[in-house]
DNA sequence: TGATAGTTGTGTAC
DNA sequence: GTACACAACTATCA
């Protein structure tokens, strides 16, 4: 396959000889499919649609599904950005005479119809192999056959095909970086970007003319219009999609944009050369420290092939260039890591049912993660994360670490599938497999372990940023606060807090954990929660506690030998342990069986811990239980800090 | 089976 | 600036 698609990239390549095969039989009806690869370079479906094609009809499918479905939230500037690629779009084959066909519909519906109408030879798009896509492209392909259409689908959203690299590193994928930059070198550079379309692309056919006249628009009611017909398939605005707010964040959508981005960061080949991640500055926002490719890529207005090209480019001029896990070009293969890696893994953005994922007995409190979502955790530097979170749908990435780590093992014991999805909701590049990967990563969860390696919600970001312009910026609330207080403001004099117009507990939020006692109690937690998963894949047969409780639930356990009785007593544990009283779930722990106290952690976190540590102290395992325990001692790190306040 | 190395922590002591 | 505790991890490969 690889092979056959380098020929034809070759074959394209020659100008004249495109033109020739162009010519040579122009009798078909194809459609590119747009759904990412939202592009006209690098762009081998397309290519394969203009073969042959007296006619090609470029097409969108507005699938209600990213809309519609309650599990799966996309924010105003996602969706805008998109809809700023599709117009990009549009525009670029207007100037090559043709133009993009948005269409509304679910693409089972949708596309039998215009096979049908449009008298269909071929359909080609590019590979998507996520989870969703893979379904919707499988069914798709059933319907071409019965209508006798052609399917072609093309690697291009990803450097390499990823099933060619799991069955090169024989049949299951690397789990690490270091043994996936190896497979990469054993399998050589990825193909060159396929060659730009041709200035002029197979037009779309005339349409009938309309019908006889009966109304302004020259259509009776309840007659369908013809599928290409230009009245009804523009690029929609968002309002017309349904959205109620504006989109506010900073970047453009489209390939336009991407190639200009693309070249803005190229316009400094040592700074490409010397680029090394880790150093890049979180902070950084009125330039920020990355490229911010980003959402290019995830949309594919941006093809990884070309930007790997002009990377080699650069290094070839640069041969002391910073190299992988850190480089630029590392960067591709982190992405195409996760794509290889969660593209082979069931369950990949799941714990429950995930065989990478340790199964780690997280604290479902929609209080703390509400706090966390909406940017009042009391910590201005997660909460600044958050804001630009929202308002611009990008973050750095250590930011996104930062915040992370803060949601899960380092404070608020909060899954990691919760805060994956509040990120997929606002990201603007939101990416399946990267964002579950990374979210895995930075639990501590899967591919990264050093779980006593805890980001300080005030440390890191002061580290970059001693000023605080960053929390200013994006928590104006806070601008006037001293530089010495901006990153813990309840620490401030109330005088302090006066002058600077920003009294924590009435304008700022007082922290809702205190970091140093709960990053050192879920400490002992991910130690515990280690042991206990060490301990289940030495014996299948007892569950750990995440996979005894989900197993409840799901019928699924982690390993395929999880016991039934196992699951039943953990499962009417779990039960028990939410209604009991906390006060006394510690001395009746001590008489539970060891799979049933498994699931109790499972349900009431807060006295999991089976060290010292998680026994004694449970002042700050979340904002219900501080105010428990405030009612009963009448002193909480909340407390004191809201009496600093002036409260 | 044992050695090795791992994109990106923090606080404290020296 | 450097070293260490934190608390002991694990995929890979020779």
């Amino acid at each position: 396959d690889v092979q056959a698609t380098r020929a034809t990239h070759l074959c394209l390549a020659v100008g004249a000889g495109w033109r020739r095969v162009a010519c040579m039989a122009a009798t078909k009806n194809n459609i590119i499919w747009f759904r990412k690869g939202l592009r006209l370079h690098d762009n081998p479906a397309l290519l394969e649609a203009c073969k042959d094609a007296a006619h090609v009809y470029p097409i969108f499918i507005l699938d209600p599904f990213f809309l519609q479905q309650s599990s799966y939230k996309v924010s105003v500037n996602r969706y805008n950005f998109l809809l700023e690629s599709l117009k990009d779009l549009d525009a670029s084959f207007r100037s090559r005479g043709s133009r993009l066909l948005v269409l509304r519909g679910k693409p089972e519906e949708v596309l039998p119809r215009v096979f049908q109408e449009w008298g269909v030879h071929k359909l080609c798009f590019e590979m998507d192999t996520e989870p969703y896509a893979r379904t919707r492209d499988a069914r798709v392909r059933q319907l071409a056959e019965e209508a006798g259409v052609e399917v072609h689908a093309a690697v291009s959203h990803t450097l390499y095909d990823t099933d060619m690299l799991v069955a090169r590193n024989g049949g299951s994928p690397p789990l690490t970086m270091q043994a996936f930059c190896r497979l990469v070198e054993r399998v050589g550079e990825p193909l060159p970007p396929a060659p730009d379309p041709p200035a002029q692309l197979p037009p779309l056919p005339p349409l009938p003319p309309p019908a006889t006249t009966s109304g302004e628009e020259g259509e009776e009611q309840g007659r369908q219009r013809p599928s290409a017909d230009p009245a009804v398939t523009g690029v929609p605005t968002w309002q017309e999609v349904g959205f109620k707010e504006a989109p506010v964040t900073i970047f453009r959508g489209g390939e336009t944009e991407a190639l200009r981005r693309l070249d803005a960061s190229f316009s400094d080949p040592s700074w490409v050369a010397s680029f090394q991640k880790p150093d890049t500055d979180p902070a950084a926002f009125e330039r920020p420290a990355t490229t911010v490719l980003s959402p290019y890529l995830k949309f594919g207005c941006l093809s990884p092939r070309l930007f790997h090209a002009r990377l080699l480019a650069v290094y070839r001029a640069h041969p002391r260039h910073s190299q992988p896990p850190v480089s630029l070009r590392a960067q591709l293969l982190w992405r195409e890591f996760f794509y290889t890696v969660g593209a082979h893994t069931p369950n990949f953005h799941r714990m429950s049912g995930n065989p990478l994922c340790k199964q780690v007995p997280w604290q479902d409190d929609p209080e703390l993660l509400a706090a966390w979502r909406e940017a009042r955790t009391g910590y201005p530097w997660i909460d600044a994360i958050m804001t630009q979170l929202r308002q611009w749908g990008w973050v750095h990435h250590l930011a996104r670490h930062s915040v992370a780590c803060f949601l899960t093992r380092g404070d608020l014991w909060v899954s990691w599938e919760r805060g994956m999805e509040v990120f997929e909701e606002h990201l603007i590049d939101q990416d399946h497999y990267l964002n579950a990967g990374n979210w895995m990563w930075l639990s501590a969860s899967a591919f990264f372990n050093a779980y006593f390696r805890v980001y300080s919600p005030v440390s890191f970001g002061k580290k970059y940023d001693p000023e605080g312009k960053y929390i200013r910026k994006f928590l104006p609330v806070l601008k006037d606060m001293p530089s010495r207080y901006i990153y813990e403001p309840w620490t401030a004099p109330l005088a302090v807090q006066r002058a600077a117009g920003c009294l924590v507990g009435r304008d700022y939020p007082a922290p809702v954990v205190q970091h140093a006692e709960v990053s050192k109690r879920n400490i002992a937690r991910m130690a515990e929660a280690y042991r206990a998963n060490k301990s289940s894949d030495a014996d299948p047969d007892e569950a750990t506690p995440a996979a005894a409780s989900s197993a409840a639930v799901t019928g699924r356990g982690r390993k395929s030998g999880t016991s039934a009785a196992a699951t039943t007593s953990a499962a009417a544990a779990a039960g028990a342990a939410v209604s009991a009283p906390s006060a006394t779930t510690s001395s009746r722990r001590q008489g539970q069986s060891r799979s049933s106290r498994q699931a109790s952690a499972q349900a009431e976190p807060e006295a999991a811990g089976t060290s010292a540590v998680g026994q004694t102290r449970g002042s700050a395992g979340g904002r219900k239980r501080q105010r428990t325990i405030a009612e009963a001692l009448g002193a909480t790190t909340a407390g004191k800090a809201a009496r600093g306040a002036g409260e």
